[in-house]
DNA sequence: ATTGTGGGATTGTTGAACGATTCTACGATA
DNA sequence: TATCGTAGAATCGTTCAACAATCCCACAAT
């Protein structure tokens, strides 16, 4: 069964539009095309072979991906966050996670797996001084949290706040502080919910969010 | 100042795409394009009067509100949600309008009132014997409760299920149900958030939504 | 009944074209 | 000097035409 599927993703060969779109999301989620920045068709579209029309369905999927803003007759800008963004983000954040944590005691232990192997990775990584995936692994933190939840939907469209994030971090130009500060929280969070307590988990993630908003709207109203 | 914001509106013409998507959306809402239907590229476009290329446009805008699904080299069609993704449309709900409810006591009168208004207006109009807009009146109250939240990012996304979930429901031929069965529960519910109990509240929300998913996908998998 | 194997229809992508809109730089006016 | 207006360049919005790639369907072969 697991091969069948894996036959299948293999024949969904992604269209000319998709892939431009994954590399220009991944050329701005890297910071090499920066917050505000303004994409010529024309450029765009010549340096990498392909046409207006096609690269302008790139666009749009990014557009919808919230990577990138569309502007009537001026063109599309890679998105720059404000601070309004950054507390749009964080509202969505506390109702999406704290639901989904509040789900807990009800979910299977392959779901708190994906929410306490995080974390524990990221520990015995910082007890070696390996610092290496130290970001990747907060947001597979956070990915399992709304895992928890079960909706593929939820998580698409969590995985689509996470990006508009990381773009608000590129911004205040802190992407460093956004993978190191979070390790103490998610520990507690997990030890709480391994006791049981969830609402206190739920209360511990509330407080990280509050501290975590505040901190990059700060940054950003001072650029 | 809000007439300053009045002309902005006035100055922001929609382009050519995104007033065909409007249109097409309204159709496909309205059940005059059935779920299921593949939406011809030659023919759209010429009985639209617009190209094939700015009707492509279109289509990946509805495609990413989930109104349409689109299949490599064989078409876009109108969506035909399965029992699996009702249970994920109720996933979903069940963490997002859960988490905002639960923050009834923190927010102010205005959007509290957002939540109480459709329901009251409902009953005003079902002692009358008028089911006119009985319909719309449960949409509004459920995105009075997405709107507790504060993030136009998920009162987005929840309009986006909303719709999904309409489609799902004229799948199994049960528009009016969905519009007539649930203002005892909505009363139900805002009775407990006037008397406070608010965790009470989010447990019959949480009632009534597995009511309405299981009779749901009992009559999907049935056709 | 199942499995090739064609032709026909539709989509994927490109390139060019032209009007519409925005941007920019320069000069006019107070 | 500062503000304003305007012409020209650059870019976007949309359409059209073309061709390759893919899918669908009917028909024949086993």
């Amino acid at each position: 069964m697991s091969t069948l599927a894996q036959s299948k993703a293999d024949l969904e060969r992604a269209s000319t539009a998709q892939k431009v779109a994954d590399m220009l999301r991944e050329r701005v989620l890297l910071g090499e095309l920066e917050p505000g920045l303004r994409l010529s068709e024309e450029a765009i579209g010549g340096a990498l072979g392909v046409s207006r029309n096609t690269l302008r369905e790139a666009f749009r999927l990014l557009t919808r991906d919230r990577i990138l803003v569309h502007e009537h007759s001026r063109g599309v800008f890679v998105r720059r966050p404000t601070g309004d963004d950054v507390r749009d983000l964080y509202a969505a954040r506390r109702v999406i996670e704290g639901g989904a944590l509040r789900l807990w005691h009800t979910v299977g232990d392959a779901q708190r797996e994906a929410v306490r192997a995080p974390v524990r990775q990221a520990v015995a990584r910082a007890e070696k001084n390996d610092f290496s995936k130290t970001g990747s692994a907060n947001i597979q933190f956070h990915r399992g949290i709304v895992g928890l939840a079960g909706s593929a939907r939820l998580s698409d469209e969590s995985d689509r706040l996470f990006a508009e994030l990381m773009l608000a971090f590129r911004v205040a130009h802190e992407v460093e502080a956004f993978h190191q500060t979070y390790l103490p929280w998610n520990r507690k969070i997990v030890e709480l919910l391994n006791n049981g307590t969830v609402e206190q988990a739920v209360q511990q993630l509330d407080e990280y969010f509050d501290a975590a908003e505040q901190d990059l709207v700060s940054r950003l109203v001072a650029d």
